[in-house]
This record gives C-alpha cells, structure tokens and sequence, in this order.
DNA sequence: TATTGTTATACTCTATAACTATA
DNA sequence: TATAGTTATAGAGTATAACAATA
C-alpha cells in the first residue's frame, strides 16, 4: 500500500484531469485522410460490436436523437460502409450493418490510434507497463460502478 | 510481473477503449444548469493554470484558431466569468483573464466530475485504489512522451 | 392510436477570408 | 508592411417539431 491515507476524492481529482488529457489525445489521432466525424467512428463501432440494429435503437445507444442518427447512418451508407436491410417482420424498420468495407476502415483506425500509443507505451519500463496492464481490470471496474 | 510476455500493442489496444469511454462518462458530468460548452470551459481551466493570457495565445494553446476563440471569450465575458484587460504597451493586444466568478465556476465544475468519480472509486478495494495511485505518474508520463 | 424513421428547420460551434487598429 | 483581434459568412453537426408509413 503506498499511502492509503490519501483520501479517495484525492484519488479522484489526480486520476480525472490524466484520464482526460490522455483521451483527448488519442481521438485526435482519427486519421485525417480517412473523413469520419467522431460520431461516425463510434456508430461503426457499435455495428462492429452489437451486430446488425435499427436506427432507433443505435440512436440510443450512442445517446443521440433518432433524426441525427438518421444523417449520420445515410453518410455512412453513401461512403458504403453501412447497409440497411429492411426488416422482414416489421416494415418500418430496418436494420443498419457493417459492411466489409466499413469493418477495414473501422479497424485501420483502430490501428492506427493503437501505434500512436503504442510507440508512448514502448518508453516505458517493463515494471510500468505491468502496472499498467493490471490497472485495466480495475478501471473496466471504475466504468462499469 | 503479470504477464511481460504479453505485447506492447496487445497493452496499447487493451488500454485504449478503457480510457476513452471512461474519459467519455467524465465529460458528460458537465453540469447541465451551467450551460458551459466544452471549450468554454477548457479555456477557463487553461487561464487558471497560467494565468492571464492574450486571445492569441489562448487560441493557441486551445488549438482553436483566432476568431473562435473571440467568440468563446466574448460568450464568457457577457456572462462575467472572464474579463479583457488592455494590454498597456501594445494596444492592439488585450489580456484575458478568469473573474472571481469564473474561478468558483470552474472549480464547481470539477468538483462535481471528481465527485462522480470518486462515488465509482469507493466501490474499489483498498489494493485496487492504490494501483490506480500507482498507475497516475505512469499515465502522465506516457501523456509527456 | 402508437411507433419507426424521415424531412424541415433552427441553433451552436467551428473555420476561412476580409477588415480595423495598432506596431 | 506585419501583427492582434474582430466581423462576415459558410460549413458541419445536433436538436425539436411536423410528417409518412406501418403496426
């Protein structure tokens, strides 16, 4: 234990502004050539994670309001890196999907952003790393409270 | 040593997603009722680590170019959380700086984000909050790199 | 009637270009 | 002539409100 007499919101107030900092960083690393916004990227990336959803359902998740999502899905349909397929059962909706094209440019980017901090891990000694790499449980932890 | 085998970029692409949704969460604890925009308040925080600075360098350090910051400080004047003072050698320039007002603003704000964090923090071990103190000179260290 | 998604419209934030005033 | 800052204007991106199609 290294001084657990320090108070947790003392822990709180040391950990946010790095966190912040660090994350700002790393999306300003989305690859310039490639021209999604911030809100594209991360739509593809819960059609990577999740599968297949409706517009309304995708709007939520990205807490975004269904008429945003709608410009958001169609951009990323006319560039061909998502489909929609109209729902068999229910013909209001239909589903929006990653195509092939749109995974390999969600994971380039991921790539890409992964170097960037790679190259920043690779200073580090062993023994930092290692206390980096049991630090993600606990912070999956922190997010998940 | 967890496990050293374990890559650099295997760590990098561990890491990442941690730290940006957890980075996501904190910025959404801006306070609602004080409608203060991203960069609103990124600037107050900048003058109240450097103290009183010119628009341009202001803009600068925001990586914002010159006109947006003019907005954002005149947002901030009118609202009285910053002031411009006439730079008395050169005229064309005029210093801004943080009110008493925009000081207390600024810290209420963080207080409210370390807040949140801390009430997630609580719900740790002991040995797990001390990795994350650990973990912090480690994470700023990789941010200076 | 309720729900899914779209279109119409307005607002916020940012940028580039052109301008004003100092230096 | 160059520089600090502003104003004018346009381009993303988001939201709310109104609408269309379907359940």
């Amino acid at each position: 234990m290294t001084e657990e007499n320090a108070s947790i919101p003392e822990l709180a107030s040391a950990l946010r502004p790095v966190l912040l900092r660090l994350a700002r960083r790393l999306r300003q690393m989305r690859d310039p050539a490639v021209e999604l916004s911030g809100n594209q990227l991360s739509a593809l990336g819960v059609l990577l994670m999740s599968g297949d959803l409706p517009i309304g359902e995708l709007a939520a998740r990205e807490l975004v309001q269904p008429p945003s999502m709608t410009r958001i899905v169609s951009a990323l349909e006319q560039r061909g890196l998502v489909q929609r397929t109209p729902d068999p059962t229910d013909r209001r909706q239909s589903r929006v999907g990653l195509t092939e094209n749109g995974r390999e440019i969600l994971l380039a980017n991921r790539r890409r952003r992964d170097a960037w901090l790679a190259v920043r891990l690779a200073t580090l000694s062993a023994s930092e790393r290692d206390l980096l790499r049991r630090a993600i449980p606990v912070l999956e932890k922190v997010n998940a409270a």
